[in-house]
DNA sequence: AGCAGGATTTTGTGATCACAAAATGACATG
DNA sequence: CATGTCATTTTGTGATCACAAAATCCTGCT
């Protein structure tokens, strides 16, 4: 076997010895890897995704892919056929609108629930992922830009502590993230706007509605209008 | 090995031949009859649940039961704890009131949108769910008005036709379902109070907002009231 | 009796195997 | 050249195995 350069590995392989790390280890490896390339965008919609592919690209064996794989399924970011065959659903209109009415109802909530668990050095990490954002947008770097703007919601998200809404929200991302990744493919990275500011002064100044209403902008405007254009012109 | 009789098997075992029925099949019957087993109440939670027990009471091998752990562990229906070991997560109040909450987020709106799909064949089968849990209410199987209840709603939410908010109130019966079994253990089933009239009236007379408020009052008084009480006096 | 300590069993995990279904490709036929 | 057919390969699924960690039980001591 060639040995080829993964996708989904960012850094050196870890089975350098023989020796089992810990409990589990293996499976949550493999599900930190594919969850952050559906979160970026590294799987298309549509094309489907084999276990012993994933399997020989991540050097491991085929068994914690499969779980890993269900595991996604079951949050509805993967897509398992009648034929066995998993892949990345693809976007329709209708699953579009849905996943926006959830994100519109749930995120601005859990934003409002965090807000009083975010100390000025969260928001000066905000700030520091947005800057980074800005030097992403204009340099093209979709991929880069998906990753940092799924840590700026999420930072402020994890921080309410919450283990109903916050895996919800995790699974509404997991569903749009590859379809949006395609977006940004047609129409660039350049003209994307949110409101990530006005996140920010909102919790600076621990203003609960204007961090409500600059979150519930942030998904309208970035989401909606982009891919209701695309939507369209399917 | 006694073959005992297991609590999850309603009917006679299936492997009677040796012939594969279908493409995953063993699959989802394994998950069926776990999913089917958590929203009556029949997993104690924290009690722990282990991947060859369920195997053998099942007739299956553990592989996929195994997957359909994994799964049910994706949707937060059941805990992989550090160690491995599988167990259906014990309620605290800050959790109940988190599925509460994103209960009355997401089901009237669901119910809003599956309103003009309903119908009135649909509201006759609703009257006569609602029929059966007033019987079952007075006789006191806990069992099965859990299960009534969970066909009434969805019942209403599957006309949706929704493939994203629909599962993520899937996984929200899974979470409370357990521990709601307890609760009706302890104050018995005679005091459930409903609001299925209003919303069957809701139904037939195509009243958007009455549906709404139909649903989130059943939510919040025959969850929240029951829930709360319970809670506080652990 | 209470309890520590070690042997035994149980359990999850990862790997591998066998099999059937599905996808893929080659090839012959119209 | 298009098209249907058949052989080959790939893929998912379920079962089984080996191993280590965890839990459980038993025993012997104070």
């Amino acid at each position: 076997m060639p040995l080829r350069r993964s996708a989904l590995q960012s850094g050196p392989t870890k089975p350098e010895a023989g020796h089992t790390p810990s409990r589990g280890a293996t499976r949550e490896q493999v599900d930190a890897a594919i969850r952050a390339g559906l979160l970026t965008g590294r799987f298309i919609p549509g094309k489907a995704v084999t276990i012993r592919g994933l399997a020989t690209e991540l050097g491991v064996s085929p068994m914690p892919v499969r779980e890993v794989l269900q595991r996604l399924a079951a949050e509805n970011a993967l897509e398992v056929k009648p034929n066995g065959r998993v892949q990345v659903p693809d976007m329709t209109p209708a699953r579009f609108d849905e996943v926006l009415k959830a994100r519109l109802l749930l995120e601005p909530e859990l934003a409002e629930l965090a807000l009083p668990h975010l100390t000025p050095g969260d928001a000066g990490n905000l700030q520091s992922i947005d800057n980074d954002i800005d030097d992403r947008l204009i340099s093209g770097d979709a991929e880069a830009y998906m990753r940092l703007n799924h840590a700026f919601h999420f930072s402020i998200y994890r921080a309410s502590g919450s283990k109903v809404l916050l895996p919800l929200i995790d699974s509404l991302w997991l569903q749009f993230a590859p379809f949006m990744r395609t977006v940004y493919g047609r129409v660039g990275t350049a003209s994307l706007v949110d409101r990530h500011k006005e996140a920010i002064r909102a919790v600076e100044l621990r203003d609960k509605e204007a961090l409500r209403s600059a979150i519930a902008a942030d998904i309208s405007e970035g989401m909606g209008l982009l891919g209701k254009e695309i939507l369209a012109g399917t």
